[in-house]
DNA sequence: TTAAAAATCATCATTAATAGGGATTGTGGT
DNA sequence: ACCACAATCCCTATTAATGATGATTTTTAA
């Protein structure tokens, strides 16, 4: 088994490219770097060895865990390293054979990348459930965004009585009842950007 | 003037110190980078020189704001820029004299810097009001966890007339009418952390 | 080609919340 | 002593939301 390390950096900033780049490249596995920008670069790729690893944020498959996991059957032996920085739920970060955070120290970082290496390739193929549907989670949102009831049937041109039972259908799948509940889910869900409501 | 540009980076993250210092080293700024890991080790520094730029997270300041005026007044001709990777609330942001964001392209981040230095010493001295009360973040609080003003009531053994007096007064102060805009304003306000209701 | 979801709409009784208004007591500051 | 404000309480009318139950029409996936 041929021993050069290929890592993909999947990583629209510029900042936490270059030093993601410094500690791998202080950390002793004298890895192949290269880096691409978008998750649609990937695709383009040629990923065939065992060595051959992806770091990106889980940022990119969110609304994009199909073509994510497309990727994954394709490029069966790559091992994916989830790049944190920011919040995400743990059946996100359950896709991904590791977790780096930017908080990491250069040791850990290393080890975590040794420990892939070493390890064999896990087939857990754990699909996300999207639990609630795209109608619902339009509702949600506006839901989340302050709106009630009969509002958000004027805006999405329904009945507002679609509009309460597409909410009672959240609520039962979610088990969520309280509107603050909800749109605190709405928010670990990234269905609303709290940042968007500064006002 | 001197013109040797003397940067501070108060990073405990290996990766994002790194990744800085390799943007700024491209820069063309020519800056002489050093690095602490902690708020505190500020105070052991010697900063009298307009070219005294200093760049951290505006999480160290979060719940230090005083003592952060205090380094201002101490080190008055120092240049201070928050450097953000998550999301911080505009007053603490407008404490900075600039922000540099984790997915700034290098130009950006040697503009900001560059704009910086040729920038007149603002003296801007905002203190961030609490505007709401005790009583009424504490109401707040229970809300955005989900409970109604009833249940409110009885847990605070208030009357729930008392509940919703408080909560008019909120919305007054805050000019907030929605449940799922408070329960945001929460999450922002930090009253409430969203990932406590992961279940 | 079916069966299962998703999306749509509805009624009725009950409970919760909102928008007004007003009131008392205590405390900290000038 | 006075003012502002926090914290407490109350009333009424109106509007909004919930729970329970039912149904039809599209889509989608096996």
């Amino acid at each position: 088994m041929s021993n050069n390390l290929n890592i993909i950096i999947v990583e629209p900033s510029a900042i936490l490219f270059e030093g993601l780049q410094v500690i791998l490249s202080k950390s002793g596995l004298k890895p192949y770097i290269s880096h691409v920008s978008a998750f649609d670069e990937i695709q383009q790729l040629q990923l065939k060895r065992i060595n051959d690893i992806i770091i990106m944020s889980p940022a990119f498959i969110q609304n994009n865990v199909k073509q994510y996991n497309a990727l994954k059957n394709q490029f069966s032996r790559t091992r994916w390293i989830a790049f944190i920085y920011a919040f995400y739920e743990q059946h996100l970060l359950s896709l991904f054979d590791a977790t780096i955070t930017i908080s990491d120290p250069t040791a850990i970082i290393t080890a975590t990348i040794s420990g892939l290496l070493n390890a064999t390739v896990p087939d857990t193929q754990d699909q996300l459930p999207d639990i609630i549907s795209d109608r619902e989670i339009e509702v949600l949102k506006q839901l989340a965004s302050g709106l009630s009831n009969k509002e958000i049937a004027d805006k999405l041109n329904i009945s507002i009585n679609t509009v309460i039972t597409h909410r009672k259908n959240i609520s039962q799948k979610t088990g969520i009842k309280s509107l603050s509940g909800l749109t605190i889910y709405a928010i670990l869900k990234k269905i609303v950007i709290p940042e968007d409501f500064s006002d």
